[in-house]
DNA sequence: CCTATCTCAGAAATACTGATATCT
DNA sequence: CAGATATCAGTACTTCTGAGATAG
């Protein structure tokens, strides 16, 4: 019956911190059962959203390293979930897309990713959960632009 | 200026998963300067607020694992901020005590996340500070217990 | 015998750094 | 020439796993 120290509990950016354990730990399990990881849901969903882009964008879109998109870029299109082709009017580009498979693949992410807002989430009633996401989405709007 | 794809933005567990990554980076820079790590807060944090524990003990209140639990008492130990004894009534445990140095440590650590949740909670109010808090306290309390 | 505690060695996953080649 | 892009190799940090030794 350990609690956690108070001091921590009225501290936002670690209960942000230590939440984002449970939250991680639920999405990799989720998305483990259709064998892709959380970096690949940013990928394919930023290309759903926006259509195709070099590598570079999707970096900037999805929050990651140059090296990593490379590393995710390399395992998703082994799957063939998505295709990369030189860009011919800028020749230091990759574009890629998204192909039918992907989309496939993506539609089942965002299932487990449903099931995954529901574990998360139990305790919280809808009203609750829409001030919970309008405050999240203002702070990281915030944050990702500085 | 690439946008965050919106069925990401619509998911609080991806904003959590992302808002960590920003808190994570705040609180490791702000943590670095007085030579210290996120976990270390949390262990001394714990001993301060519960008095002298078992490793065992802090593992669960800290939701550690109890082989990270060691390597950061060999740690805090090396720097004086703690002290590990065997416990005479139960000679399989070690009761770690915070020292005078830890309490100090723990302060400048205080201080420190101080600043973390100035630069991460910029955009917000005072009300809606609270309402984060309030919000998350009851999620993180939910997950710790399940 | 079974469980709990502590310890160690190493793996897994993610974020990052530095260097290089190519192209605008 | 500076600046952007893609790639690779390697590092750092955190979390987790498996196994062993000791004690209740």
């Amino acid at each position: 019956m350990e609690e956690t120290p108070a001091r921590l509990a009225a501290k936002p950016s670690w209960l942000v911190t230590q939440l984002a354990v449970h939250a991680h730990r639920l999405a990799s399990d989720s998305f483990g059962e259709v064998g892709a990881r959380g970096y690949h849901y940013r990928i394919l969903a930023a290309l759903d959203e926006f259509g195709a882009a070099s590598q570079a964008e999707l970096g900037r879109r999805c929050n990651m390293d140059r090296s990593d998109v490379v590393a995710a870029i390399n395992e998703l299109a082994g799957q063939g979930f998505v295709e990369r082709t030189p860009d011919p009017d800028d020749r230091r580009r990759n574009i890629v897309t998204l192909t039918e498979a992907g989309k496939g693949q993506l539609r089942r992410m965002d299932q487990a990713l449903e099931k995954v807002q529901d574990d998360l989430l139990g305790p919280l009633s809808a009203e609750d959960r829409n001030d919970l996401t309008r405050l999240l989405t203002r702070l990281l709007a915030h944050h990702q632009r500085g």
